[in-house]
DNA sequence: GTGAAAGCGCTAACAG
DNA sequence: CTGTTAGCGCTTTCAC
């Protein structure tokens, strides 16, 4: 089967190469008649313009790119990932734009990625991952006039556009939930401390204890990462401070703090209370439901894609900066039950 | 900042278009001399060639597209996806091709991904994930000359390449497991039905019972779907059938079965033994660790890219089938502890 | 309304 | 070794 060109879709319906492309483009100007003829030729060839071709031409290839760190504890076990990217894939089809995946493990792979992202005429604009990977591409591509939007608050960078939830916001309101509930003595195992995240949501569970008169004891604080293994012995250096309840910076560390409070003989939430981050939907364990701060993981992704186009569509715009809503999710986890509100 | 092209770099360097182009691509006959000079200037100029102009010369893009259907319960909770989409994406960035993902959740997103999959010029070949919503599309590129390589066997079609564990033989396996070590009324929990790996592992299933001379129980066998709240429910169903062991087709399925054991007062492996599907990396959950057929899935991804590739290299090639092998892993929920071999 | 022709940025013969 | 030239397949003025 040769490869059809416009030229040949041209010549089969007897017109020229510029009406064929009229046609294909919807554009006016073309008797209704040798309109229909083309739009015959083309269905019964099976006629798709070339993309690379067009893209030379247009300058645009209509092809998005994500960034995402590959890193091993987190997208093995989290669905945070793999939802937030279904997110923007629904979105990217939506909008008919392609969507280009890369993994950065380290910071060699990043260096190899760069080219390739930053490189015109593959990709129109690109969606960065927040985190210790993804920020010194973010710094790079500054330089850059290729649109981007970075996934949760940069580290630093003053005019870049960002979409994020109000971490501190949503981690000051799960505490004060704990502190309403009559806990005094509540701990946190926050996320990577080297991140906005980490550092956003600690910030919040600090601000509920100042402003709430409680103190702060370093000894019931201890810094984790994304992970179920980290957390659950995060959890362990917890226990000898005796918490009340803790606030897990993600529902996954929450699951491995709480193994960990099982593992102990103590019980969910009778002994210690529990709150999480995310409402990821999570295996049916046989424990106490999750009270979890519920982020819209989905239409985070599919409104970063949305912004990411009207970047790329109007480049004027300065930098754009889109904070989403979470929403306290109470089950049972945080003890609510057994308390008096 | 003007958009530079090779011109501007010849330009700077004093030297024609073709020399630098011959630089970028490594080609011989350069003096070193005027090589280092062009060098220095795409260094300085932070230059990189056009992708799409590239590609539109070269007929080659240097991207292959993954194929994956979004159904909600898998991609969502199981991590078999995710994990697979690593490997594929970690063999991309190994092989410096870009990966493009496409995830389809409907027929109507099928017939939206159609054109854009199986246009020239976009992608230099395809990774389709075989199921329901694959296959069709599957037929539609038999017809075209895009290199593509089917994951898992798709349900028809006689001369495609693709890539496979052999579930029946796995299947078996774990039967055979069970039956060695005792049980009699063994069940199972199928997958899909309608998908080749559903009929494969229920075949492997079928073919333990019968050469060891045991009876095909059909109030043993559920037919089910790679979800847990649905095997959850199929369990429900085993149950009254009083299954001594179950094999269900995957481990996430098993996670449901084994809750609705759970919960019905049952213990495992004690009352019900149970042989899994994949060995995910799973939550660690307060059950007896899975025994489970132990699929290589990174390395599945990574070697239906290098088969892709050479697929793509080199097109007289017939169609490749490729078996991966798959590893029986004993743990403790097949009740191997209790029985003796 | 429609066709001719230029050009998008790069590679690859083909001369020298 | 290096420059000139002719495409790759599409879009888009600009004539007619």
């Amino acid at each position: 089967m040769p490869e059809l060109t416009l030229e040949d879709i041209a010549q089969k319906a007897g017109v020229s190469r510029s009406t064929v492309s009229r046609v294909i483009n919807g554009q006016p100007y073309v008797r209704a008649e040798v309109r229909a003829r083309v739009l015959e030729v083309i269905r019964e060839t099976n006629f798709h313009p070339n993309v690379a071709a067009r893209s030379l031409a247009l300058q645009r290839s209509w092809m998005l790119g994500l960034v995402l760190p590959r890193t091993v504890s987190s997208l093995f076990t989290d669905p945070y990932f793999p939802r937030l990217t279904q997110g923007v894939a629904q979105a990217c089809n939506q909008h008919n734009f392609t969507l280009g995946l890369f993994l950065v493990g380290s910071a060699e792979d990043e260096e190899k990625i760069y080219p390739r992202v930053a490189r015109k005429g593959l990709l129109d604009g690109l969606l960065i991952q927040s985190g210790e990977l993804g920020d010194q591409l973010i710094d790079r591509l500054a330089n850059t006039n290729m649109p981007f939007l970075v996934l949760g608050r940069p580290f630093h960078g003053e005019n870049i556009s960002y979409i994020d939830v109000d971490n501190v916001d949503a981690a000051y309101g799960a505490v004060v939930h704990l502190i309403r509930l009559g806990y005094r003595r509540i701990g946190t195992i926050t996320g990577p401390i080297k991140s906005a995240v980490g550092i956003d949501r600690k910030e919040g569970y600090l601000r509920a204890l100042v402003e709430h008169g409680l103190p702060v004891d370093e000894s019931l604080i201890v810094d984790g990462s994304f992970s179920e293994a980290e957390s659950y012995a995060a959890m362990q250096q917890l226990l000898p401070a005796r918490p009340e309840a803790v606030f897990a910076a993600s529902d996954m560390m929450a699951v491995g703090a709480m193994r960990a409070v099982r593992e102990a003989g103590l019980e969910v939430p009778d002994d210690i209370a529990f709150v999480g981050f995310d409402d990821m939907p999570m295996i049916p364990v046989p424990e106490p439901r999750l009270t979890t701060v519920r982020q819209p993981i989905i239409k985070f992704g599919e409104k970063a894609v949305e912004i990411l186009i009207d970047l790329i569509e109007d480049r004027t715009r300065g930098p754009q900066r889109v904070i989403m809503n979470t929403e306290l999710i109470v089950r049972e986890s945080c003890g609510i039950r057994g308390r008096n509100l």
